[in-house]
DNA sequence: GCTCATCTGGTAAGCGCTTACCGAGCGGAG
DNA sequence: CTCCGCTCGGTAAGCGCTTACCAGATGAGC
């Protein structure tokens, strides 16, 4: 901990010591003796309990503050001797530049506030199940895969995430919010964070991003195409299966996601003449034990399930098929079902799970980048950024083969 | 000078500003004219479309900014009159204070750094699979819910989680590493991210605690009974099960909880008189892919395997069980398998894990727990804390029900 | 040798907050 | 009525950086 070494410096009190920063009259330390080596001494002094300052690296390597900084951020051209002795300095204090008075001197913080919106306390599966998606919201491999990229992207540009959560049953996350905005140059906001006029007051603020939300004159968005997704998976369901009845298990109903992939699907199912069933009993959220709990309901209901459950996202299919399985009921062959997004996970579910790959790391490093020039004030080429999703074709929707099948 | 009450706004300024129609959440009600304010500060140069300032506050609600910072903190007891002109006036502003100015006067800055390592650049499988661990290090549960847990904490506190990731790569990370924690009030190390010397200096400037690492006399550390964990994992399938021939695949070499689980078992192995294999062609690195290509190497070799395979991690379980079903050997008939951890995807496999279950989002909570005591210079009760871990029996051990045997 | 352009380092003014300190106002006691 | 003590608002001093501006030094051109 701290430990008071040599005399010269009060090791536990403030950092302002001997009150240099103020004045600008150097008390003691700045040419003085001018001794070369001397330097290298006194360097181990600083040593005291917290980190050490941009002063300190001054007195240590004798020139001033303003040189210190331009050495340190590459401005001008300092001689080459000064930039030795700040370096010198640098290291010998392991000096790294205080990120607040940074942030509020350059009026940057080099951070991006991410709001992820989710229940905060570890709810126990809301229904009969034996626990199988406990600490489901802890583990939802979608949103960690999109703040993964967000990071990367971040990484590349010196940024760092500033990750708050917040829940879905708080009604008024706007104080949470700003204040996460405060402490970061930009959002990048979950689906379904914030209410458009709460968004549009925000973003008049800060930069905003919104992912798999919807674009404003004030914010950008960034997410994948539904659409020609949903398309390709419903064509392959309805041609190359031939199903008539299928059913679409619903996230969240405001979420812009999921009403865009139930549009794709209902025309694409309209079209052939088949069946859909949806409604509010095929209302999910996003969550497996939610897929659970609708799948539940809908057996115990004596309802005839439809051939193929279309699942507005992975997550919700595999409660799904836990639910179907639970049953006896068999999948594909009696029912089939889908999901959307391709998390791992899908990968490794019995029968592997036919689903649209949505290309999530790109997703958050799309959203970073859009959000990155938005900070630099730059126009951003596009308000409504799409990626493209692709069908992975895999067992749970009657395919015998796993591989991929692109369709138009 | 006059300052212009709210007209300044600069058209380049803010990337919101440019053509939004009704520009001021600060022009539109504030009656400005009617207090006798004047110009009230002197640095309330505000930029039309950026945030508005403390100043702005003050000017507004006609009092002076220590007021306004007052009735915002609560610190003495502002006139009721006092406090409703500033809370209205904040209110009407949408005002916030900066996240960097807060930090630097009061120097807390109210969040955390956590630091994962990981590769950063989602790399394929390193072997034959199919891909089937493509995004795997993107996508791991364990380190995901570890920072859920700090969050939870942190958030109780009013604290945000800072999040960086550092390449296993990157054979010097210090640097990264020093910048994030000066962004920070404290940090929070993942396994392995740190060797104890860099560790020991950075501990000098800043609170680190340390996430299945070792305590030292400045930095305090979390983790779980590895010990007990696998001691009753061992005595279930040594006794239980009778199996006499075993297999630990590690984790990385140089990870104490790795090497903590693998001396537990060896000694209960050693104490049944049953054989235990391990060494370099057993080392893994807790990721699935690492299991695989374990195993494929083994299966590869001709050698035949132990009865069964225990894995340091979940993950590592995971890649085991997919080459073994690969390669047509059945688990558990065979062989059986059994993780550690209990990640939720544990319960989803099939057959169902067998593992032993940590208290993941406890030890993140933990963590952040003795971390702001540090951060509040209070002496930690402990700085070695540890919670406890249990059997999770489930099906890949060769148990045929599902449910949760608790040993000595 | 002198002038001037060029280069480099130092000085100081903030960035937007918090808070120590000071003083005005006010009520109760003497 | 005066004095004292208390309450509460304002003033200003930083927090640790970046950078505009200035001044001394240096060398080229005459």
């Amino acid at each position: 901990m701290a430990v008071p070494v040599d005399g010269g410096q009060t090791a536990g009190g403030s950092p302002a010591d001997g009150g240099v920063p103020g004045n600008g009259i150097a008390d003691g330390g700045v040419p003085d003796g001018g001794t070369a080596d001397g330097a290298s001494a006194v360097g181990a002094s600083a040593d005291g309990g917290s980190a050490p300052t941009i002063y300190d690296v001054a007195r240590v390597a004798g020139v001033s503050i303003a040189s210190v900084s331009r050495v340190l951020n590459g401005r001008r051209n300092p001689r080459p001797e000064t930039r030795d002795r700040v370096l010198r300095a640098v290291s010998e204090l392991g000096f790294a530049p205080d990120g607040a008075a940074r942030a509020l001197s350059a009026r940057l913080k080099e951070t991006v506030g991410v709001i992820v919106r989710r229940p905060l306390v570890p709810a126990g599966a809301p229904d009969g199940d034996d626990g199988a998606f406990a600490d489901e919201a802890e583990s939802l491999q979608f949103p960690d895969m999109l703040n993964r990229g967000i990071e990367r992207a971040a990484q590349r540009r010196g940024f760092d995430l500033l990750v708050r959560t917040v829940d879905v049953d708080d009604h008024d996350p706007g104080q949470r919010i700003v204040a996460l905005a405060r402490k970061s140059d930009g959002l990048i906001l979950h689906d379904r964070v914030l209410d458009p006029h709460h968004l549009q007051r925000l973003s008049r603020q800060v930069p905003v991003v919104t992912l798999a939300g919807i674009a404003s004159e004030t914010t950008a968005n960034v997410h994948s195409d539904n659409r020609a997704g949903m398309v390709a998976l419903a064509r392959h369901l309805l041609r190359d299966h031939g199903y008539r009845t299928l059913g679409y298990l619903g996230g969240y109903g405001d979420s812009p996601d999921s009403l865009a992939r139930h549009e794709a699907l209902e025309a694409e199912v309209a079209r052939a003449g088949a069946v859909l069933h949806s409604g509010p009993q095929w209302q999910g959220n996003y969550y497996a034990a939610g897929g659970a709990a609708v799948t539940e309901r809908l057996l115990a209901s004596g309802t005839t399930l439809p051939r193929v459950i279309v699942c507005a996202n992975d997550q919700t299919a595999l409660g799904v098929m836990y639910a179907l399985r639970r049953r006896g009921v068999d999948v594909p062959g009696e029912v089939a079902v889908t999901g959307f997004d391709d998390i791992p996970m899908a990968r490794h579910l019995h029968p592997q799970l036919t689903t649209v790959r949505q290309p999530i790391g790109e997703l958050g490093e799309t959203a970073f980048e859009v959000l990155y020039s938005m900070i630099n004030h730059e126009r951003p080429a596009e308000r409504d950024v799409v990626l493209p999703a692709r069908l992975m074709c895999r067992e749970s929707c009657g395919c015998h083969i796993s591989g991929q099948v692109s369709e138009t």
